[in-house]
RNA sequence: GGAGAGAUGGCCGAGUGGUCGAAGGCGCACCCCUGCUAAGGGUGUAAGGGUCAAAAGCCCUUCGAGGGUUCGAAUCCCUCUCUCUCCGCCA
């Protein structure tokens, strides 16, 4: 959510701002909505601050024993008054709602131009692609041949986009996940986190899924709205919801391994092959809650974290800067990491890190106390991937594959698997 | 699942229809006194929104959430959520 200060006196610097996502912002339509809010707001609140004056009056009268029943006509009439006026106040309220929710967030200055992601730019590249002396396969062809992947079964289970994992594979998978928690707990100073994996719709709506992205969830059946986490983003971000945070207590920085559940709708037809797009996957996310002044040089920080994942796997990866067309819709400003696959020729998306500002902590309400004003304020949240897990054990099965179809385990991960050096059918 | 108790400001806690945004305490901030390892006194201290170029001021809202009764609700009624205790069940 913007600052809906900001955009009553900046407007046109906002409506700029959004154009370069190719968001174009009525500039009339929200004029006419204020002029109308304003308004009806003001009305509402006149009549509320007569009627609370004639109750005063009221109660005083009849302490003093005197005759009321002017002042209690008054009253009924000022309430009738009211009601109308409040139904008429909570309308345009939901319009004016509605309607600021449905805005993505402001890009950073620093963000490329450009309207898809062809026009993202290459920021830096680390390690050299393997050179093969034979033809590397896909994980799935070596994931299945080592009988560890199975979407077969899976789809019988479940349908498309699912897979059972089995034996060293589904070893290696956990394996990864544990090994990024230890990295991010023991070295980068995160506190690791356990959350629910249904959440409510406030939270989706805090973090900026809700009311927009409903298509992109899974909601389950029940007396109940729960919604499957699409992310740890959600319950993790949603920690400081509602909470007004000591200035000393900055930052935190939270990891938690969860799954993620998204429907995909839209991605029809789209990496339908292998682990590339599930509609259930793991992932270790990070999160930062720090002080505005601090968000850029933490987004830096989240992003180097989530490299050094990849660096102690030696895996080659790059890091792209999102232009202006290809960010997400609460983020100011977007690293992907991509990490190459053999199997595919190809860097592909394996984390992405981003400064969301204000824009989730506005919608939730999470604040800190800045000690230069004495005043809440809304802090800024960042979340990454630290990293995807099924995409890491795609990229470690193309990486570190072998002419004869074995696995080989790299040394991040052997402690993990219990000293196994190569995966083998 | 059954029975009971509760939900008030950063925290604890009083408050059963009117001048209550809410006593008192703790914590915190500032000031004074005193001065030697400790304290005493005073003042201030919720959040959200609106109006305003902005500040001040003023106004509105908020006592778990939503509805209702009433001229007027923290207080009465209904529904829901959450917490705690006991019983049952369960990993």
């Amino acid at each position: 959510m913007l600052d809906s200060k900001q955009l009553r006196t900046e407007t046109e610097a906002v409506a700029r701002n959004l154009a370069r996502r190719g968001f174009a912002l009525d500039l009339d339509a929200f004029r006419a909505l204020e002029e109308r809010r304003k308004a009806v707001q003001i009305e509402a609140d006149r009549l509320r601050a007569e009627r609370n004056a004639n109750a005063k009056a009221v109660g005083m009268a009849k302490g003093k024993g005197e005759d009321a029943s002017a002042m209690l006509a008054r009253g009924e009439q000022l309430t009738g008054e009211l009601t109308a006026a409040e139904v008429a106040l909570a309308a345009v309220q939901t319009e004016s709602d509605a309607w600021l929710m449905g805005l993505p967030n402001l890009l950073h200055d620093s963000v490329p131009e450009g309207r898809d992601e062809t026009a993202n730019v290459e920021v830096r590249r680390h390690g050299t692609p393997r050179v093969f002396d034979f033809t590397p396969q896909d994980h799935v062809d070596l994931g299945v041949k080592l009988g560890g992947l199975d979407f077969e079964a899976a789809a019988r289970i479940s349908g498309a986009r699912f897979v059972v994992l089995r034996g060293g594979i589904a070893r290696l998978h956990r394996a990864l996940a544990q090994f990024m928690l230890d990295l991010h707990t023991g070295e980068h100073g995160y506190q690791e986190i356990y959350a629910p994996y249904l959440v409510s719709p406030e939270a989706l709506v805090g973090t900026g899924n809700l009311p927009k992205f409903a298509q992109d969830l899974f909601a389950v059946q029940g007396e109940r709205p729960f919604y499957l986490i699409p992310t740890a983003e959600v319950p993790v971000t949603n920690l400081v919801r509602e909470q007004i945070i000591a200035p000393e207590s900055l930052p935190m920085r939270y990891v938690a391994h969860t799954p993620c559940f998204r429907s995909e709708a839209g991605a029809a037809g789209k990496d339908t092959r292998g682990l590339i797009r599930q509609h259930q996957f793991d992932k270790v996310e990070l999160v930062h809650i720090v002080k505005p002044e601090d968000s850029y040089a933490a987004l830096e920080t989240l992003t180097s974290h989530a490299e050094t994942v990849l660096q102690r796997l030696g895996l080659p990866y790059r890091v792209l800067a999102l232009c202006a067309g290809d960010i997400g819709f609460g983020s100011a400003k977007t690293y992907d990491l991509e990490v190459w696959l053999p199997g595919q020729g190809q860097y592909r998306e394996i984390s992405s890190c981003s400064n969301c500002e204000a824009f989730q902590a506005r919608r939730m309400q999470a604040r800190w106390r800045n000690p230069a004003t004495g005043k809440p304020e809304p802090l800024h949240t960042l979340n990454g991937s630290g990293v995807a897990v099924g995409r890491a054990m795609v990229a470690v099965l193309e990486n570190y594959q072998n002419a004869d179809g074995s696995v080989t385990v790299p040394d991040a991960l052997r402690p993990y698997m219990g000293g196994l050096e190569v995966l083998r059918g």
